[in-house]
DNA sequence: CTGTATCCATAGAGATACTG
DNA sequence: CAGTATCTCTATGGATACAG
């Protein structure tokens, strides 16, 4: 997790680039950058898009989250935890009960998430098209 | 790539979960899960959004993006180019050039990712405290 | 310049077993 | 139920060399 490379925090600051155009710090040691990674990871995504409202419980998110492993499972939700966009709540009961739920942060965060998966669902056709016509042409070049 | 799992392409429908509340579809085979997986990418993400408005070349790329290889830099490259996001133009020169840009797909797409990076970059600092804190009730449990 | 083609190391992730 | 703790394995991705 440590690179070592640099010691202070380095924040994004936005710069200019060969057009002119004010552009985003794209450098490995941004903060953005290792932020982002980290949202835009495969199973981060879906808990975030599925603890929209409602709180749910670890093994609920299991079934939910199809694939997922127990293991996977629990590392999401630390570092989501960690990162202030969930809210882990032991219940001291037996057996245990843990439930999960958005932070406020994390509640902003879902709206442009669920922005994006909206995105994926209105242009699945269009993306499934432009692979069949992609995959067709690397074909008929073989030929 | 194939999975070979499934034939025909699982198009998601949105369910009803337990509370009754419109539910996305999780399933593995989903298709809209899959074009997810694909988009929250680390590399494919960064390439989307420096890809605003002008177009860029390889070597341009391989430089903003600190960190990339140039293998996953023609991977990426070449799975947007596939989802029909990016269109990749060849000039047939010596020596060869190649432009990259958005396609109107991928530049709809801009749109929702460059508001989960102007997300990460408002909250970057409360994502950092959040650590902090974090790692600092640990360290406390553990003394 | 813009790529392929290999080889190889490692982090991510599955499977399993065990615990409070 | 909700986890840890291991072990293992594979896919991802880096490094390098070569080519049109």
């Amino acid at each position: 997790m440590e690179e070592g490379t640099s010691n202070s925090p380095s924040y994004c600051c936005r710069t200019e680039d060969d057009y002119g155009v004010l552009q985003w710090d794209t450098r490995e040691d941004c903060e953005v950058r290792q932020i982002l990674d980290r949202i835009a990871d495969k199973w981060s995504l879906l808990v975030i898009a599925l603890l929209d409202r409602h709180t749910m419980r670890f093994t609920q998110l299991r079934r939910e989250i199809d694939g997922i492993s127990q293991r996977m499972l629990t590392t999401t939700l630390r570092q989501l935890e960690r990162d202030g966009l969930v809210r882990r709540t032991v219940h001291p009961v037996v057996p245990p009960r843990v439930d999960y739920a958005l932070t406020p942060l994390g509640g902003s965060l879902h709206k442009t998430i669920q922005a994006l998966v909206d995105w994926t669902e209105e242009h699945q056709s269009e993306i499934a098209a432009a692979r069949t016509r992609y995959d067709h042409e690397a074909r008929e070049k073989i030929n």
